[in-house]
DNA sequence: ACTGGAATTGACATCGGTGTCAAAATGTCG
DNA sequence: CGACATTTTGACACCGATGTCAATTCCAGT
């Protein structure tokens, strides 16, 4: 590899002079500017990172460690948001996934972003819950995406599931039902009890009935026995009067299953009934017949946020100061398809 | 942050006993082993990965470029995989999305991961069909990971879409199928044709009729609308004699589609027809009724495989030699669920 | 041509580690 | 106790870039 040295003897030049060029400093001729980034370009020279850090002290790189990658459409778009957002900024994001066995800023991969000199960190969790940190004070700066902390000096970026739950009630009272029920996950998680909140709040609003809420599945217990869990519940809640002309389901994947379920016992989507879901995953949303009608969390946006916040943090070289917000909601958008039936 | 020559002052040493330390060589006098090792606690130390970097002139660090990570399964189980190797190997993973605007090695991102100086490279595609490089020699050692290319030097990784084929036609033979129908996603598509050949060679081998092959869509159309291409395809294939006792999809997600279409039509599956996918997304084959059977794709081993053959490359420091495998195929496992009725 | 001031350029130290090799400490044996 | 082998330690150079500051070159104005 050709260093900073090569070029110069190449260009007939010092080192310096090089490396003015390549951090675009004023004041150099433009004779010398052409000859070394002809030597440059002969070269196939490239920087060395490693010197540059250790000059520097910053690396212009964040980490973004997340609980659980894989297969989760969430922590997958807030990695899409700040993968493009660094891009925007000039950053390198390093990804790491959280081994399950370390307290959420712990562990292995934490240790292996900080060895790395991360300037800052992104946590991203799968759930919107609360998470404990064992840390008193953090490496370095750092932002929490789609999870919070209880220490106030941790900023951190979380959907709006209140406002959500609320977008989705909404949106059958446009469709013209009055008596519905939604079939909620596990109520006592932070993001689901929201939902229902906002849920209430929207047929509160409009001096209707309040909505039938049952839990249906507790989706932290592990379980993706959602074939288990929901029959039982539904087959309750349809059997009540007056008969809700609309469900609400916790999240997307729960109103798949309910479709299969209604399907099974003869009922059609939405001219029995209606329905929608959350989360607005288009694996499900757009390929179930009628689409399904869902809440979508922007997700990407949350990403994008995390970045700017986190980068904020970095220039001011300071936990985000007491009196700043720390803990910014972001909307979500209401997505109706034809799993809504207009009723008059 | 403490440096080695803050450790050294504390214990009373040199610096280059530090080093010795850090690195678990030999010859160090246990008193000055543990004198040391208190500095290091007391001050927290870590060594600075820019100045290591900078001696060995190996990062310890490769890269992972994708050309869509977004909401794409496949590649967020390779990135799984390799992320979990590189992990075992002591690897970190630098992850960039490549934006659609450049070939496929080439473009801000690429650029990124070279400036950074990964010692090698894997690039995953979301489908598996050849790539065009538009470089004549690579900057680094380089694995492609579900896809490949026609330069024999380059090592690829990618699933075997034939024997995939083949065992989604086994498992229905194996049910007692005989008069089966495929409906194929663009035939001209690689991966596509495979798995359609593997499947017409499981009846056979098993000596039965050829089944009915269908292009119901093309996927690299881009286009989302299964809605649109898949109905008039199913309905053709639907009224033909014999009719087919079973349909191989291909893949879940038009598998899914299929459910909706079968649903309205008044069939069900599997008593009227039984239905097979490709893929073995979680989130469609255990969450439709009756639970979808697929074919899984071993996208974490494919990643896994990627980054043992890459770190392979970088050890010996060459290019993939004219005379090993470059091409490697993975195996697929069959998940038969209740969508398959046994004919007897 | 000569001088002063601005525009360019380069020598050198430095960042935080590690390899080399010699010096110092320790140990062994006659 | 001294000579010699062996273990342990440290001084110093170097990796490739950049900041500092002084040296050099350039150019306008007299």
């Amino acid at each position: 590899m050709a260093t900073i040295y090569d070029v110069a003897a190449k260009a007939g030049v010092s080192a310096k002079t090089v490396s003015r060029v390549i951090n675009g400093e004023p004041n150099v001729r433009s004779k010398t500017l052409d000859a070394v980034t002809a030597a440059i370009a002969e070269l196939g020279y490239r920087p060395s990172t490693a010197a540059r850090m250790m000059k520097s002290q910053r690396n212009n790189v964040i980490g973004f460690l997340t609980d659980r990658i894989v297969t989760r459409p969430e922590t997958v778009d807030i990695a899409r948001g700040v993968s493009e957002t660094a891009r925007e900024l000039g950053q390198t994001v390093l990804f790491m996934t959280h081994s399950d066995a370390s307290p959420p800023l712990h562990g292995p991969e934490y240790n292996s972003l900080m060895d790395l000199n991360v300037d800052g960190l992104i946590y991203a969790a799968h759930i919107n819950e609360r998470v404990e940190l064992a840390h008193t004070k953090l490496a370095c700066p750092t932002v929490l995406a789609n999870c919070f902390s209880n220490d106030t000096h941790i900023t951190s970026i979380i959907p709006d599931d209140m406002a959500g739950g609320f977008l989705a009630g909404q949106m059958l009272i446009d469709h013209g039902h009055k008596h519905v029920a939604m079939l909620n996950l596990d109520e006592k998680a932070f993001a689901s009890s929201r939902r229902a909140k906002g849920f209430s709040q929207a047929f509160a609003k409009a001096n209707l009935p309040k909505p039938i809420i049952r839990t249906a599945l507790d989706e932290r217990a592990g379980s993706w026995d959602e074939h288990e869990c929901v029959p039982a519940v539904l087959d309750t809640v349809m059997s009540m009067s007056p008969r809700p002309t609309a469900l609400f389901c916790g999240n997307d994947k729960m109103a798949m299953v309910v479709y299969g379920l209604l399907t099974e016992r003869g009922l059609s989507v939405p001219d029995d009934i209606s329905v929608v879901g959350f989360d607005d995953y288009p694996l499900i949303t757009r390929l179930l017949r009628p689409q399904l009608s869902s809440v979508a969390i922007a997700f990407d946006e949350i990403g994008r946020r995390a970045v700017r916040e986190l980068m904020a943090q970095i220039e001011t070289h300071t936990q985000a100061a007491v009196h700043t917000t720390h803990q910014i909601e972001v909307p979500g958008t209401p997505a109706p398809r034809g799993s809504i039936k207009v009723i008059s």
